[in-house]
DNA sequence: GTGAAACATGAAATCCTTTACATCGGCATG
DNA sequence: CATGCCGATGTAAAGGATTTCATGTTTCAC
């Protein structure tokens, strides 16, 4: 910068202005300037800048890993919003645990991130509430904290547990089995608790062989399956609290020979992309990903830069996916 | 800082050493000023120590979009291998546009990264070149520029063109069609020149109507696999440089009830995690992914703390995957 | 006891910008 | 013509660390 002033024979002063606030500086001096800055392809040091300016007009993102398509339409998700109004996103991961949680948070605030958008399922409640308390520009990405609503955006699970279940109701289900999450997870218990009160709200009830903790992968889906087939659970219909583990037991019911629907019907959740390229294409409980990163993405900006956080959209429902994987029970 | 220097009765320099280097300073100062830095919950801030120290121990990597699990595989290895060296990664996205790409690089050079890992698709050749000369810092993560082999990272993809060529010759296929991704994608042509290659080899020529112009996406499997079948060519395999287009071709192959593989052999490119949840199970050429991408931030860290880039894995092999999508020809 | 070496610390320069404040010239107004 | 104001530019002070160099204090050996 220093290079550029000097053969432009103006101050470092002029420069910045060039650079920050064209209209500032007349316009013969400003063209000189221009000029020497585009033959040096000087570039201001955004380092420097972030320094001075104490905000880098960009949010920080934590998920739990890249390689799952959840965190990546999120993470689009995010980065949408947040391009339309000139800010930058940058990513980093967690490794999957909770102290990767926190390094990552670190780390993204030493950056001087203005927000930090943060998917958090390894903490707990209370932890997450210290980090909210200590710093006002985090926000939280599909996690509910009761008295954080306002930095928020999530899906209503309870909401996704009771589609599922007055889905299967109707479709003349009476005996069923869930698949859960691990019941660490907010998202399997908030999923469990509505599917739960909508289940009884029809008279039903579910006892303790119908409901058994998975873990949401695709092995935990196989080897749940398996048991339910062993031990010849009665049920007319299996619910699984992420189509991983759906797809999962499609794999377990072709190998023995189980035709889905015919036999068992499968409702998933979440509606990732494999979801319409299994066989049968699974039926299941879309969480629109795009939308909530969308989401969390402009309350972040808002959250950073003073807007309105009241005109953020929030919550977000589940919708059914109908598709070939579930049908009409019987009698 | 400067307040834990005054309550602990010590200059800033003093302070700096405590957290940088603990065995320049005398044990009883540096335990009182440690506790002063407890107390106080003070952390250095990163960026003006970026800003003198002129490196910031982190790498940058740039990708097309965070929603698949192609860049996710690749961004979890580059994050394990530099996690594993104390290192930070963070990530862009380009949005899938040449510009973007450009932006993020940018983006990323402005915050100091130690180093970048470009994924681009977008550049051409030349334009990647004068990026290359430019930035010392830059290394390509999945392509090749020719010249520049000691700075990238990526499979063979004429090795992989070749090896689906020889299993169909060998599984007994004589006339099969190839959808490509697009034409301008070097990933399109080298999986073709191999393929041709080895095909001739063999005795055997394409000709225009057996190779057709995807473009990668699942929507673009189904296109060409309805046009294969519409214009009845004479094939008993197809070879889709996509997973994502195998699967496509799959669904259509269902709708139309022609049974795979009896019926037709489909072979996909990429090993994705759909590969084996669909019906039939795919049978595909595997890119390591994660591995590319450990590699990729072994060597982007190499370069930029001036270790040994020699001993960087370099190049990959694809890898076939078999299952059940292709059978022996008859005959 | 003295000189040199080793050690602990502080002062100040540096990293690169941005911006508040000061300066200066010119132009309009009274 | 004097005054005031405004627009354009430069000066210098942050911003928050690290590090070189200098200074002062021990320690040790001769």
């Amino acid at each position: 910068m220093k290079e550029v002033a000097q053969r432009a024979g103006v101050s470092t002063a002029t420069v910045s202005r060039v650079v920050n606030h064209p209209n500032k500086v007349d316009s013969t001096t400003r063209d000189a300037v221009q000029k020497v800055i585009d033959e040096m392809d000087y570039r201001p040091n955004s380092v420097a800048r972030v320094l001075v300016r104490q905000s880098s007009n960009t949010i920080g993102v934590v998920i739990n890993r890249f390689s799952s398509s959840y965190y990546g339409h999120m993470l689009d998700g995010v980065e949408r919003a947040l391009f339309d109004v000139g800010f930058k996103t940058i990513a980093e991961s967690s490794r999957e645990t909770g102290s990767g949680e926190l390094r990552a948070i670190d780390s993204l605030l030493d950056r001087q991130c203005d927000g930090i958008v943060l998917h958090s399922d390894r903490l707990t409640d209370s932890q997450v509430i210290g980090l909210l308390e200590k710093h006002p520009q985090i926000m939280l990405m599909n996690r509910l904290i009761p008295g954080f609503a306002s930095r928020c955006v999530y899906v209503d699970n309870v909401h996704g547990g009771t589609l599922a279940a007055s889905y299967l109701y109707e479709m003349g289900h009476r005996k069923v089995v869930l698949v859960t999450g691990p019941r660490a997870f907010f998202e399997s218990t908030d999923r469990y608790k509505g599917f739960r009160k909508e289940w009884e709200k029809n008279g039903l009830s579910l006892n303790d062989a119908e409901v058994v903790e998975g873990n949401f992968t695709v092995e935990s889906g196989r080897t749940s399956m398996l048991r339910i087939l062993d031990e010849n659970i009665d049920a007319t219909a299996v619910f699984f609290m992420s189509d991983e583990m759906a797809v999962g037991a499609l794999e377990v019911c072709r190998d023995r020979g189980v035709r889905v629907p015919d036999q068992i019907s499968v409702l998933g959740f979440d509606d990732m992309n494999v979801a319409s390229f299994v066989y049968p294409r699974l039926t299941t409980i879309k969480q629109p990903l795009g939308g909530i990163g969308e989401a969390a993405g402009a309350l972040a900006h808002a959250i950073a830069t003073g807007g309105d956080q009241e005109k953020c959209k929030k919550v977000f429902n589940a919708r059914l996916i109908e598709r070939d994987s579930v049908r009409r029970a019987d009698g």
